[in-house]
DNA sequence: ATTTATGCAAACTATTTGCATTGCC
DNA sequence: GGCAATGCAAATAGTTTGCATAAAT
């Protein structure tokens, strides 16, 4: 492994975030600055499907990327957006249950009020739709 | 409503598919030939906005669309891709025990290795990685 | 007639890729 | 020296948007 290589992937494990691809660039940047995004995104897609690093799909439009390699899964909070770890307990076990095929992982998001935005706002649930 | 509008909200409707915006564009042409693809996504955008159809994130590249408003969630196929809906029983009440915030909805993605795929090579779980 | 939707093309965002060059065992 | 990784720029995919025209009420 490169040293490169090896800052991308220390980018990506030593944040407690999800990361776009962006901000690890910029990360990055700071010891290799004339580091390209392809090369970025060629060791990320690389580190992912090594299972160095996880993938995180449908939060936004971008990809994200987290070092934690624990089986979790996301909440995100439709009001301020903010993204949040969550464990559930037997998900995998519950789902199973009740599903023909076997199951081999999970992608899970939760949207949320997050109890920030419920204390400034406790009608978000009252309102129109879905509360936005 | 204009009759191409409700034509790209019967296409979605009428399916009992997942459908790409390439692949409704493809079947409002054959009413609408001159039918533009940046009024496909804007009239998408707003049905999915107002819940007419729903939008379904995170399966490709691409998002797809589906006329089915009955609260599910959905499975793919690593092998084959196939997708397919399903009802997970008590879902959200499982996980809102678990969670501090107020839970709005949830999108959950189970991959599989669904069965006709299982049949054909039983050796799927049992090799690297994921199975692929 | 006036408002709203449409077609078209250009712009934009995220991502991938070909290729010449560089860096590493 | 030779193979793999990198920088760069161009290409691709998906989606959005500005604007002149067309359709709907």
């Amino acid at each position: 492994m490169t040293r490169l290589q090896k800052s991308i992937l220390e980018v990506v494990k030593r944040s407690e975030a999800h990361l776009s691809v962006k901000e690890i660039y910029a990360l990055v940047q700071s010891d290799f600055p004339t580091v390209a995004m392809g090369t970025i995104y060629r060791n990320l897609n690389q580190f992912a499907e090594d299972r160095l690093i996880r993938r995180v799909s449908g939060l936004g439009s971008a990809d994200l990327f987290e070092g934690n390699l624990a089986i979790h899964n996301h909440s995100q909070c439709l009001s301020c957006g903010k993204v949040t770890d969550v464990h559930i307990l037997g998900l995998k076990e519950f789902i199973q249950e009740q599903i023909g095929d076997e199951t081999v992982s999970l992608d899970l998001l939760v949207n949320v009020i997050c109890s920030d935005c419920m204390k400034k706002d406790s009608n978000f649930l009252k309102g129109t739709k879905d509360g936005k």
